[in-house]
Formats: C-alpha cells, sequence, structure tokens
DNA sequence: CTCGGATCTGTGAACGTGCACAGATCCGTA
DNA sequence: TACGGATCTGTGCACGTTCACAGATCCGAG
C-alpha cells in the first residue's frame, strides 16, 4: 500500500538494517562503526558495503544518550542586539572556536541569548544532554546565564573575565596592561597633554582600559582630560571628541577606548583643522577594520580574537578530558601595531 | 561509599524518580510534564513539588529519540571566513530568525561551515535528528551543503536564492530591481555619466545588482562606465574607483554594489578633490552602519536583514506544521534610504 | 590430543522519554 | 442494583544506539 510505502520511503535506516544487510549481528556493525578490534576482513567490508547501500547515518539522539554525551559543544553569545551586530571582535572569536573544535572533531552550535525569554530556553537547553560543554562569550556581573551553567555543572570557558565567575576558567586579555602599554608608548612620542574618550565603563574592559590609562599617566593624570561616553562607537567617539575639545583645546594626544572611538574622534579632530598625527596623537584599542580604514591608519592594541576563540575551544576540550582545568584564567597576548596615527 | 555519593551526586534526575517522588507512576508524570488532560488535582500538585525538589529537568535526548524531533533548528552560515567577519548583514539576520523562533519555543543553533572537512561534519550533524529544519545563509552555485540538505529532506528555507535550488522555499530581496529603482533616481537628480563600480560578480546579488543598473541605464549603457571588482569591500571601492576615474574622468554619478564600496570610493573622489555631491553623485547598497559613516551620508538601498531572518524562521516553521510550501520563494521590500551622497 | 589464549560474534540490557493499552474508580441514570 | 460513560492511573513497549557478557571458533604449544 501505498501508505506503507510512503513510511518505508521515510524511514531512515538503522544499525538494525545495515546488520541484516550484511548478513551480520547489531554487535559487529556497532564495532566497526566504533573503530573497535575483533572484527573479521569479511564482516567489515560486508558491513561497509551494506551501509553505503541502505544510506545508514548514526542517529544522535539515540548515541547521546546512551553515552551520556553529544560530541557538541555550544558558543553563547549573550549580547544585546546592537552589539552582536557591531562587535568587531566576535565573528573573529567564533571563527578560532570552530576552527580548534572541528579539529577535534567537535560540531560547535552557536546560541544566542537575547531575550530573557531566550535565556530561560538557553538554560533548559543547555541541561537537556545535547551539549558536553560551553564557551560563554561577553558574559556580565550577575549575569543569569552565568549562573545557569554553574547550576549545571557543564564544562565551561568564558571568554573575557568577569569578576564574579571565581574559579572558572577563562581566557582574556589584560585591558589593563595593554591600555597602559599603548598610552606609554603615545607619552613617548613626547605629548605633554593627552586625554582619553573612555567608553563603556560599565563593562569590565572599559573600565580596566580607564585603569591602564590612569597607570600610566600617573602622577601627571588630569581628571579634564578624560571624556566618559556610553559605547564603544563610532558616534560616541566624534561626541566625546567634541566635548573634550571644548573642554582642553591644547589636547595634543588622545587613548580612545576602541578603534571606532578613535575614528569618530579622528574625524572631528581633523574637521577642526587638527593635523594627525602632528598636532594630535591618537590610538586605538582592537585593531578591527576601523583601523586601516583610517587616514592615517591608526596605531591600536591588536586584540587576538581569532586565538581567543580557539584558547577557550581548547580550554573546553581539556576540561571534558578531564584534565587539570587551570583554573586562573589565562590571558593572551596584545601586541601594539604602531600605525601613522600616532 | 565514596564513589557511589560522587555518581549520585552527578546523576541527574529522571522522570522515574520524579514519579518516586511523588508517589505516582511514570505514566502521570509524563502526562503532567505534556499538559494532558485526566490527571487529578491531587497527583499534579504533588508532582510539581516532586519536580521542584529533585531538580528535574527532561532528557532532550531520549525525548527527541522517542519524538524524532528536536524542538531546534540550525542556522547555517556558509561563508569563507573573512565574509562572516565583515558581512554587514549577517548579524541582524540572526537576530531576526532567533526572535521568530523563539516565540515558537525553538532553540536556534547556529552552525559554521568553514573548511570543507566543516561541510562534512556539518551533514553528518543534520542527518544526525537533533535538528528538525535549516535556514542557510548564503549559499553558492553547486554549493555542498546545499546538496547535503537536499538529501536529506530536511525543511529548509535558503536566506537569498541561488539559481540551482529550483523549488524549494527562500526569502530574498529584489536585488535587480531595487538596482534599477535606485539608479533610476540617481539618474533623475540630473547625471548625464553615471557608472557603477559592480562587485562580487561570482555571487547572484552581484551579478543582479549589475544587471539592474544595466536595466535603468537603458540606451545610454556605456560599458566604460563599469568597474568591475572582486569583492564587496572597502579597499576594492578604492581601487574599483581609481581605475574607473582614470578611464572616465568626466564620470558624474556612481552606483556602488555595496555601502563599503562606496565608502572607499567616496574617500577616492574627495581626495582627487571631487565635491560630493556637486561634482559627483554616488549610491550604495545595504543600508549598514557604513551609510551613516561616510560624509555626507550615503544615499543607499535598505536591505531589510532583520525581517529576512524572522521571514526565514517562519517559512521554516510553516514547513514543520505542515503547511504550504509556498516554494517559489518571497521576495522582502527594499526601501531606498535618500540622503546626501546624491 | 588437549588445553589455554586470542580472536571473533551474537544477545540482552540499558540510556530516559512518550504513548497505547488495559485496568480501576467514580458518578449519574435507568 | 446494574450499567455505561467519563475520569484517572499504571505497565510494557518502542525509539536507536553502546556495552558487557557469554559463547563459538581458531591456532599453536606442550
Amino acid at each position: 500500500m501505498s501508505s506503507v510505502e510512503a513510511r518505508n520511503r521515510r524511514r531512515r535506516a538503522t544499525v538494525k538494517d545495515v546488520a541484516l544487510e550484511a548478513g551480520v549481528s547489531r554487535g559487529t556493525v556497532s564495532r566497526v562503526l566504533n573503530g573497535q578490534p575483533y572484527v573479521s576482513e569479511d564482516a567489515r567490508t560486508a558491513i561497509d558495503a551494506a551501509i553505503a547501500k541502505v544510506g545508514f547515518i548514526p542517529n544522535r539522539a539515540a548515541r547521546s544518550l546512551v553515552l551520556q554525551r553529544s560530541q557538541a559543544i555550544g558558543l553563547i553569545v549573550h549580547e544585546p542586539h546592537s552589539l552582536f551586530v557591531e562587535d568587531p571582535n566576535i565573528g573573529s572569536i567564533l571563527m578560532g572556536a570552530n576552527a580548534a573544535l572541528s579539529e577535534a572533531d567537535y560540531q560547535m552550535s552557536t546560541l544566542i541569548a537575547d531575550t530573557p525569554r531566550d535565556v530561560d530556553r538557553l538554560a533548559r537547553y543547555l541541561s537537556g544532554g545535547l551539549i558536553d560543554g560551553v564557551i560563554i562569550v561577553s558574559a556580565r556581573v550577575g549575569d543569569p546565564i552565568t549562573e545557569a551553567v554553574a547550576r549545571l555543572d557543564l564544562p565551561a570557558t568564558f571568554v573575557g573575565r568577569p569578576r564574579d565567575i571565581g574559579s572558572a576558567a577563562s581566557v582574556a586579555i589584560d585591558n589593563r596592561d595593554s591600555a597602559r602599554r599603548i598610552t606609554n608608548r603615545l607619552l613617548a612620542t613626547g605629548r605633554r597633554r593627552v586625554g582619553m574618550i573612555a567608553a563603556a565603563l560599565d563593562r569590565d574592559s572599559g573600565a580596566d582600559r580607564l585603569a591602564g590609562f590612569v597607570d600610566a599617566v600617573g602622577g601627571r593624570f588630569d581628571a579634564e582630560l578624560v571624556e566618559r561616553v556610553p559605547l564603544y562607537s563610532y558616534s560616541d567617539g566624534q561626541r566625546g571628541m567634541r566635548t573634550l575639545l571644548a573642554r582642553c583645546p591644547d589636547v595634543d594626544g588622545i587613548f580612545a577606548s576602541s578603534d571606532a572611538v578613535a575614528a569618530g574622534a579622528m574625524d572631528v579632530l581633523q574637521s577642526e583643522g587638527r593635523r594627525i598625527p602632528d598636532d594630535v596623537g591618537i590610538v586605538g584599542f582592537d585593531d578591527s577594520s576601523w583601523a586601516m580604514r583610517c587616514d592615517p591608519p591608526l596605531s591600536t592594541v591588536h586584540q587576538p580574537a581569532t586565538e581567543l576563540g580557539r584558547a577557550a575551544a581548547e580550554s573546553v576540550l581539556r576540561q571534558l578530558r578531564g584534565v587539570s582545568d587551570e583554573s586562573e584564567g589565562r590571558q593572551l597576548e596584545c601586541p601594539i601595531v604602531w600605525r601613522g596615527s600616532a
């Protein structure tokens, strides 16, 4: 009958079908599937042929159920809408993590948490046993996702290091030290009045970059030279620069919290007639696509985003294998890229 | 023994545990879990309490196995590295799709296919029964992922419409019509020598945008005024503009294949001393963050990226419910955003 | 020829859930 | 009281895989 036919057509081949086709038992098929020893050459070739013939593909749900693991790890991006779209690093982090996981034959599954509803569903999903571990990008302090992951004891590694994650594994850059180093470099060009456009102070990265700046200027610190803006954005860079320039017309050096901020600041400086780097030197942070687009090209701190993703993935894989969890968190070097803007 | 204790501590609560705790059977627990009728008020409250007490969370692998569905849909991004990082629309597509799926209580899982190895693993993953349907972003002609999805008969919807997908569902914009409309608008400002920097002609979107341009200029078409470049990028915009300007110094209007291309072209034009829009009018495509960043801000075609994601998600959900698959593909409107650059 | 180990194979149980079915209880009506 | 229907509950099987175990065969050494 046609309904039976339809059902047969739909029905996916199982190990049983392969066994029947090859004239052996399920156990033997399972052994060749998992590359185990103790299977005769005859059986092996018969089974390989049968697999090809019936078009067998293992059912991952059944496999996960019995093995209690899924060979998939989640990459959780917990960002409000706008940031996910604009963050210059996130794409590279994804690619780096994907590359490392791919080499270990793990499937990476990127999970987005945008609304509170997403967070709930995601927490349930993670508890469902379809994910062996997670990489968490840009968690915030007090983040409900962070709590959910802690409750289940999933292997997890954070990219970036919010202050409340305790001894969890993390891979991060040292924002403070990097900010200090590039500010020192800017100071070394002989500037006397170096200011900062400090963005995103509600995030650890933003606060740390400001702290590094303060470290570097040391005794010469002048609060007037720091302008605070909410976001790592081009337009906040413009706004910040206008205010700072009005307050301190004698400024001759700028450390911007991000490349986008620097680009905005540069445009304002140039339309006010300041020459870069002659009148004002400016440096940024990220080494994103903005940096090369500036004229002159921007000197900046290179964020090893691809490597961050890769290192985070490797950390999760180590935890999965039960090797040391290297609790205290790893920090990656951020080379300074010196171009023409300072 | 401590090992037993450890095992107990790890072991996740199951329906059986809940049933034991509540003093009922597995069947009754299952009924309340799935909101079925015919369960007494007493049993219901006892079970709710038991679920909370033992911290029960359903195992999704077991559920998928018996139900033959997973309540998860995959969003496949098949892009070489650089494009994923730079594509201005992809983030918005993700967010739009995620929002729609979230409302239907589906988990979205973004899957990246970068290397050929990724493609293989992804195809196996998709066959594994852990994914009920897929949204495919930026597939290419002859794409192996496209073939893999066709082989399994997973519900699938494409964002964008490669020519070889036959009657599969898709959600796309009309690149040709949009290009025609914005070119007409540019022509209507009184330009006599309107050229195009045509990027990515190996992609459908690139080829269609050129076709729309040709449609619009009609009889006035002059092949010299079209410069072809490989990528939708800022630097290809610069390169293309330099070549075009050298060949046709009298050009007074430019349609660039993308905003990034337009931005590159604008910088070259301005450093050659051409005033925008007085000497040369320029328009782009995408309405990405580049557009507002230009000075003057760029007139461009708005891509409804969020809506594309949402519509694709809804299409997959409809297929899952068995409703009409609306085979021929849907097209979304692209409003023209007129700013100062033309 | 017998024994023991290595090699190969099949069978049953388990993973955690949903569903069909059968059985039990309750209540209103004839 | 007896009956039929509605309501509620428990049990066994199925989903597709892996694994432990037991049984079968082979081969070389004593």
